[in-house]
DNA sequence: TAGATTGTTAATCGATTAACAATC
DNA sequence: TAGATTGTTAATCGATTAACAATC
């Protein structure tokens, strides 16, 4: 007697495929930055307790949220990091190259372009931007292939030639929002903000605006208590 | 008839002091980086919804985790400002001053001990350290005052004279977790992670570890669906 | 007054936790 | 086999959402 089941890749039987809710797209976002360092590290498996160590979610959730999708642990061992790396982009359908433009040639957009942190996941900062003169042409970025700082007045045909998905905001906070302005105008929905600058943006624009001092008072306040 | 209630500073009767919740201390902290930067440009009141809007935080959520210290608000107004700031300091206790110290002289290390957005809620980098001798004495930071690489031969002396209670790592993947054993050591609780290494520390030691590519795959996931 | 927004309740949903049989 | 860890259930807790009277 076989049950009529959703597949496991989250599509339905009418071909329509489920969103995962925000929460779990969240987890599993974080499971795989910790599962892409873990193989780095020469791991093989890793167990759910200790994925719970590194991205501060329970282990019983863990196992839960993997365990909707199929059954990719072994009992006794754990996960395989490989196979977990492969399961989870699957799910998460971010398998592909996504190109970032980065916005600020100071030392922020410097240790940004010199970063992998990005490369790993498959993002890839192809474009440089300063409104400083004096910058343009410039290399930034380590390795082999430099990027030169390109003028902002490119701006508009660099989003379209090079399909551009994400904009860095590494700029003063004073500059940011003009700088959100123009990618939303160009067609850019997802914009990380590294500026203390609240953004204005149309619903359909996500926002991220990192927020370290945050973090920090949020550690704090479970030290001082 | 009045009830007996529990003070509204988190105090109890007995003098003890209840901890916020991991989640209340959390969006407090989330609530107080967003109403500074208010403060910057200028706001005086600010209501519940467009806390919302710049913390992806559920308004009414908002509204109830307020409301469980007291009354800050005007119905029909909003919040004044200033002094919802002061409110939450009081609640998160962290109107004090806080010492940081910074691993690395590299573009990160200099972009964020150039930067004031620790500086606003009350951090401070009083050292910066780097093992390439060649940088030992290199002034790092724009204003005022300028702070001198030090070796990272001084780093126990450091910790117990400038009273270090969060070291922030912006070193290379391969040195962090040779500096966090060292922080540990000397007693600092709070690390701040900017590189991708994986920490291993003791439970009492809080780690938090910066993903931007993490954010960056759960923005996507729901740009591509 | 009219419009706006708080403070608060109630219903629903998702996360957390403990526990444990299944099984590697 | 013995030890470890998954997959899963059930109970509890906290977050989200809608709704609305109170009131500025």
């Amino acid at each position: 007697m076989t049950s009529i089941k959703e597949p496991l890749d989250g599509s339905r039987l009418d071909g329509s495929v489920e969103r995962l809710s925000l929460g779990v797209a969240a987890r599993l976002s974080r499971y795989l930055q910790v599962l892409t360092q873990a193989k780095k590290m020469g791991k093989d498996t890793i167990s759910s307790q200790e994925l719970a160590e590194y991205t501060h979610v329970n282990s019983t959730q863990i196992r839960r949220d993997l365990s909707g999708f199929g059954k990719f642990g072994k009992r006794g061992v754990g996960y395989n990091v490989d196979s977990l790396i492969g399961q989870i982009r699957k799910i998460l359908r971010t398998s592909g190259q996504h190109n970032i433009a980065l916005f600020g040639a100071g030392y922020l957009g410097k240790a940004i372009a010199s970063s992998d942190i990005f490369a790993e996941h498959g993002f890839r900062v192809v474009a440089i931007f300063d409104t400083d003169v004096a910058k343009v042409g410039e290399p930034i970025g380590d390795g082999s292939a430099p990027l030169a700082v390109r003028s902002y007045d490119d701006l508009a045909r660099v989003v379209e030639d090079e399909e551009i998905v994400v904009g860095v905001l590494a700029v003063p906070e004073r500059a940011a929002q003009g700088v959100a302005d123009d990618l939303v105008e160009y067609g850019v929905k997802i914009i990380f903000n590294y500026s203390e600058a609240l953004l204005q943006v149309p619903p359909d624009v996500t926002v991220h605006t990192s927020s370290p001092a945050a973090d920090l008072l949020y550690a704090l306040y479970f030290y001082l208590t």
